[in-house]
DNA sequence: AAATTATGCAACCATATAGTTGCTTATTAA
DNA sequence: TTAATAAGCAACTATATGGTTGCATAATTT
């Protein structure tokens, strides 16, 4: 349906998710769906649809214990992310120049 | 309404307006409106209305000129994620060594 | 075995998003 | 001055999104 980057960017565009995602990334020890509930005034159905979608873009995984599923965060995808703009951070600094330059090397390509 | 973060994620969440922008950032010279349009299948409208997020974002910019409306992109909004994405690069490689090394470092704080 | 707890699933709701079409207006060209 | 062009505005549509509640089920605890 959705490309890898559209999830990704899409995951991380909700403040929520944003929260959610930093709060397992310095967490201690994985947390299970209560427990994010706990710190987010959401309900627990609420939290469940943002770690799908964390989950959908490589952002979260779990493990299943019992009755719990654990959640943790794995940042690698959001490289995915760096090598996108990397293209664009030839511009940001003295940016008319640089598409200049761009544009002159790629002239005759 | 929104943060500015926020803006520029769901401005680049779109894959329209990621071809919009990259258009706009590799174009020889500022584009109207319906020279925009003309190159993406879609209403002048529709793309009126990408280019309103766009702007909102700083990702792109206009000047009018008599009837026309010429876009140019300008990539140093995308600044504001790297630095987003700084803190969790940490993580990257051998993530959970780095963790652990970031916890410690907090510990007593 | 009964009560509690953690979760999933489904339905629902309000608003946002991505797009369209139709009409108006301002600028430019014939 | 008439025709053509570039764009804005408003209304509309369909689907996605972010959230809720209620109920079912599986695992633990008492």
């Amino acid at each position: 349906m959705q490309d890898n980057i559209t999830k990704l960017f899409k995951a991380i565009a909700d403040p929520t998710r944003r929260e959610i995602f930093h709060a397992l990334v310095i967490a201690t020890s994985a947390l299970s769906i209560t427990q994010i509930s706990d710190q987010f005034d959401m309900s627990r159905q609420g939290v469940t649809k943002h770690i799908k979608i964390l989950n959908d873009a490589g952002l979260v995984s779990m493990t299943e214990e019992g009755r719990n599923r654990f959640c943790f965060a794995d940042p690698k995808p959001l490289k995915a992310i760096n090598k996108w703009m990397q293209f664009y951070s030839q511009f940001w600094d003295d940016s008319l120049e640089n598409l200049d330059n761009y544009l002159n090397k790629n002239k005759d390509a």
